[in-house]
DNA sequence: TATGAATGAGCCTTCATTCAT
DNA sequence: AATGAATGAAGGCTCATTCAT
């Protein structure tokens, strides 16, 4: 009955044009995906049992299998899900047309949420846990093609092709504002010692005085110019 | 027969007052640290089977749940002696009487060998991995009573009651040079973006440029104060 | 795409009449089997998935199960289905009327051919593999209604009715012929002590041997008794 | 209980010196193949499950899996234990010092009843059915280092060297007394033909055969030539 | 009618832990 | 006190079969 729930509902979201082939249908994907999350969230990677995820996903084990080649293929695809939904969101952010001090802000904030959220920790702890077995998925997980920084890189291109910021080395600069963004709570929530995300002040205060020294450093400084300007 | 030797080894080792209480020799019990802390290091929490523990450190797998309740007390014992390790060399150096600046360079130097090693880095790696199911023992790890920060506090204090420096706020300042300390280094390592630890020189700069940044904020400024004085 | 041209060319095959009921179609049936051959052949009856009839046949799982209720029931069609090609081509040499010693002859190096080829032996070592599961399908096999010893037999009795051979006991002179003709080929083939199928030569003159102690012992030997009866 | 019981017995069996290593005690060894042989002799390889053999046997999974690599281990060595026991018998038949008519009646009547009865029977269909998968296991058990081929061989060359018989080719003198022995019954028995095996009568009349045609062919006419001399 | 995605029982195997020796 | 053989629950994964489309 939870199964013939959850297929109408797939069916709804994805119905019009008939059957998906085996292994494709994204909706079932998705919610294969979503009950392994939960279940390595909550147990990590080896604790994690196929019966449990096969029970949280509302699916059948064999279905399981034929949508991921195993446990690792499936642990994998989690992680890329989780990295791909995180990209999205700041992503969206970065793309509109607002005053860059908005978006930098914004972009912060977000940022900084979703990096202490106890979520992506634990994700994060997991995915440097099981590097011995599968140095793959971390290294795309921490420095793969499409990430944050490229992200980020990509806008501040943009802002200096438009005139907006002087940017000798922008790569250093990208670095440095995630670096400035992240504080010293990434590495707090990583280890568990400060054990809940901070609070909105924590991260006003941060992202506030990550634009500062940032701007202060790259954005364009028409009254000094102004002011050498008279000679 | 490797076995025998080892046996009669750690007996001599120890041997004086006779025999020890079940679960209670020194010898033995840093015997299975060592073989299980190999073990560990070379395939994870998981991956690690009581027997291979067993075969390596060269003892019957009663005898292991004789000194261990369980797997994980193992595993945690074997986290709490690394830490211990890594404590013990530390603290001799700040126990010495050197003049201040070489100590902090030893001090970091090691610190920074420590932190980046292969070892370490992979120990870190699976106490994250494996805090879902032993919270605590990350705790203890990261921020344990007998920690790295204590250490290097107390010195600080130290320092401060004989006035070589100035400082407001021991705690912070303990936490800054650390931080100086490990630079960006123990993050990438830590993520596998920086896949060998650095060399010796790159140490010794940053090492360098945190004793500076150090010390231009807390040492003693007797001189300069005298020479402004006389103004 | 194969799959559709495979259904086409199946459809032409035998299309005239319309459509077939619902596992009556020959031609599909024949598919199936030809496919299902192949993958036991290869795998053995238990290793062979029904997937990879699936694949191999061309044809979906749903449509195999239409026609045959099992993979037993599969697996018998298709060892039924070996039989009777098998006994086919040598009906077919004893009902031309050729003289009877190139009759027996033919059909002996045929029967010989087929019986040591890799793909029987390894047919008939598999319908001996699942005996203790199937014993009909072995029983059926080996002394079925319609077997290679009727065949024979029927065919001795024509020549025993047309008086070209003399025989008393016509079954045990059946088994007789093929003891003859099957030498120790046969179990040599079976258990493997014998790597490959006898050469034509080797073949040649078993036959020819079978064949002289066979006539020898039941030829009508009139004319020579007569020829001697004169003196 | 039973498994109290079975453990008693073997320790009874086997117990004066204590304890043996594991996979080592050939009481248990031999407890775990007796079990297999029971269900693999009534399921075939595939369809007998561990867990059948683990009820059967009265033995623990984990301690199959201590004796035996895998599923494919244990049936050889049940395939081989087989072998073995059949040749036992034989040998002690043919070591013995009786003159040669008896010592071959016995050993051929001792061999036929072994080769036709239904547990030998089936092993042999179980080898052949498996014979893809596990070839080295078919090669060994029909023409392994150590078969009935040897012993009977070795048998013969001892009586060629007393003088008992004279054969030319020894090799194939040992083959045709076995293929004598056996008769047809062999392949009807494989076959499923005759369900049951020989009986005691129609086996002694087959032995007899074959003996009376092997001593025709082989055995010393001294006296006859001697007999008929005087004339 | 034909399809093939989904099912889930059941497979072989491993391994933390116990307990008789 | 130390040993290590035995245990058996639980693991990941396959595949014959069903049934909605």
């Amino acid at each position: 009955m939870a199964k013939a729930l959850k297929k109408n509902a797939a069916a709804e979201a994805t119905a019009p044009c008939g059957r998906f082939a085996a292994g494709e249908d994204p909706a079932k994907r998705g919610q294969i995906i979503d009950g392994a999350k939960r279940v390595f969230l909550r147990m990590g990677f080896d604790a994690a049992s196929m019966n449990d995820i096969t029970r949280e996903a509302g699916v059948s084990k064999g279905t399981i299998y034929v949508y991921f080649k195993d446990k690792e293929d499936l642990f994998a695809a989690m992680v890329e899900a989780e990295r791909e939904a995180f990209l999205a969101a700041l992503r969206i952010i970065l793309a509109k047309d607002d005053d860059m001090e908005t978006s930098l802000y914004t972009f912060g904030i977000r940022f900084l949420e979703r990096l202490t959220d106890e979520k992506s920790i634990t994700a994060m702890r997991m995915v440097l846990g099981v590097r011995e077995r599968m140095p793959d998925l971390c290294s795309r997980f921490f420095r793969g093609p499409q990430n944050l920084r490229t992200v980020l890189h990509e806008y501040l291109v943009r802002q200096v092709a438009k005139g907006s910021l002087v940017i000798d080395d922008i790569d250093l600069a990208t670095g440095q504002y995630l670096d400035l963004a992240s504080g010293s709570f990434f590495k707090f929530r990583l280890f568990g010692t400060m054990p809940e995300p901070p609070s909105q002040e924590e991260m006003v205060r941060v992202i506030r005085g990550a634009i500062r020294v940032f701007m202060a450093a790259y954005s364009r400084h028409d009254e000094s110019v102004i002011a050498r300007a008279p000679l």
